[in-house]
Parts: structure tokens; C-alpha cells; sequence
DNA sequence: CAATTGTTCTATGTTATCTATAACAGTTAG
DNA sequence: CTAACTGTTATAGATAACATAGAACAATTG
């Protein structure tokens, strides 16, 4: 699990790491049970303070990515399965909502909704199936 | 050109007058050299500061949505044809980073690529083509 | 028990946002 | 041209978010 921080950005530190432990679990590098560093050594290794990298895992356990266990820190959650249908609902409406801006701000720089469409469909063949986890997963064994 | 602020939102509120107008443009509310308010009438409209509007009129000029001419007061521009394709571009790189965001979002809480195309395309359905300005632009056949 | 875990508390510095005056340069109606 | 109005900029202060720092806590585990 590779984490890197940009100091430089204009997105909060506590937010990169949280987004990157969800991209992770969306690739496979990442699955259920698997463990997190300790909020110590997380930020250690990535030069921050121990509570910007103890905020993105308390985010991540609120949206039922992360479950914490006492000494036995944190692990990834059985994602879709932890969470809540009331977050997920939300979730899912807060996704809708952002795909509709997206929407909006591409027709008003003229953009045609088959360009857009082609675009969602082109990042999301990006976000499933292709990006395999590290190794390269071979045998494509149909069932 | 129906404008509201909602103060109590974590977004910043030059951000929302920001979007409220693209989201106008989208929809046709706004069409290229319409007349937008002055920063003092919008802000006193609003009940914010002068400087929150203006910095909303800024961003929007500088991402080529409206045009300033002194006295003249602030402008819908051309969109497309007044962005450089150097802004053009930079967007939709921006854009694509975001879908991609989103479909990995969705992946890491179990959805499937169809379910995420099928989001995608039903909040194109609602940005394009339907949701017509707000008088119904239909020749009513009896009215 | 002793060590490590996430968690909480207080405190400080930085930055972004918003507000508030005030003044300025450019454009335009009268 | 003159006066009025436009966006723009400068300065300043209040509030909040972000990040850092040090310390201590309850819970879990070897």
C-alpha cells in the first residue's frame, strides 16, 4: 500500500490520504481484512502529524470504510456490507448529484451529451475491470 | 435569473453564485450576452458583501463564462468560443479526473460499471435536453 | 502486566472565507 | 465633457478550517 501526500495541494492532507485508501480498495489493492498502518506510523512515513493521518481514518470509518479495534488498529471493512443503507442511500444521492454538475458545467462549455456520456463510459472502463490490482491477474476463465 | 445563497452550506458562498450561474448557462436561463447584475446589486440582493460577489464574477471571467467591459457591467460570453483551448482542455482534464473519481468511489462501495453508466447517463438525461428555461418553451396549442 | 492501539484534550500558527471601508481606473449616459 | 456607475484593488479585522505539537486516556493484546 503506496501512499503519497502533495503538501502543495489545495486538497486538504487528511482528504488525499482518505481518497487514496478509497481508490486503493476500488483497484483491489486493498480488500476486506486487510490492515493499516497505525496513525503513528502512517504519519511518520508520510512526514505529517499523527492527527492529519488519525482525521482521515476517523472519515474513513464514519463512511464504513475502516473498522478500528482497539490495539489491533485498522482494517478494511467488508465494504457495501458494513455500511449502512441510510449512508449508502446518501452516498449514492451525493454521486448523483455531482454527476449532474458535471452534466451541467460540460453542456455550458458547449459540450454535446454524447461527448459526455462517451467520457463517463471512457473513465469508468478506467475505474472497473482494466487497472488490475498489482500483479497482472491472469486467465481471463470465463466462470 | 434567480439567485440564492445558503450561508449555512460549507461551501464557500463566491462558489455558489459561481456554479448557480454555469448551472444557468447549462440550462439556457443564461444565454450569451445576457446582462448580469452588478456586483453591488447582486450582493445587496443577497445580503452578502460586495467582495464575495465580485470574487464570484472573477472566477467566472477567468474561466471564460462572462466578460467585463467597464461600465458596461459583466456579460454572458460566447461559451467555447471565448475559451482559449488551453482552458478548454485543462476542463475537460478536470472533468475526466472527476468521473474517474466517482466511478472508483462507486466500485470501492460494490457498485458495478453498469450501475454507474446508468447513474451517469440518467443525470445527462436531466442536464441535457430536458429541463427546458423556465417558461415551458412549448406553443401551447390552446393558452 | 506492559506495550501499542485509536482517541481526546489543549494550544498555536497558517490559511481561506467573509465582511467592512475606502479609493481607483475605465466606460458610458446625459 | 461631466457625472455616474462599472469592476478592481488595497487595507483591515473576524471567524473557521487545517495542520502541527505535546500530553494523557481507555481499550485491546502479546
Amino acid at each position: 500500500m503506496l501512499l503519497k501526500v502533495d503538501l502543495a495541494s489545495d486538497e486538504p492532507i487528511y482528504r488525499q490520504i482518505r481518497t487514496q485508501v478509497v481508490h486503493a480498495v476500488a483497484t483491489g489493492q486493498l480488500s476486506a481484512g486487510d490492515q493499516l498502518p497505525s496513525v503513528r506510523a502512517l504519519a511518520s512515513d508520510l512526514g505529517v502529524n499523527m492527527h492529519t493521518v488519525n482525521k482521515a481514518y476517523a472519515v474513513l470509518r464514519d463512511e464504513g470504510y475502516v473498522i478500528m479495534r482497539g490495539r489491533s488498529g485498522a482494517c478494511i471493512a467488508d465494504t457495501a456490507k458494513t455500511l449502512s443503507p441510510a449512508r449508502a442511500s446518501e452516498a449514492q444521492e451525493r454521486m448523483a448529484d455531482e454527476l449532474l454538475h458535471l452534466a451541467l458545467e460540460f453542456k455550458a462549455r458547449g459540450g454535446t451529451r454524447d461527448d459526455f456520456t462517451a467520457l463517463a463510459n471512457q473513465q469508468a472502463a478506467l475505474a472497473f475491470s482494466d487497472t488490475p490490482p498489482t500483479p497482472a491477474p491472469r486467465a481471463s476463465t470465463h466462470a
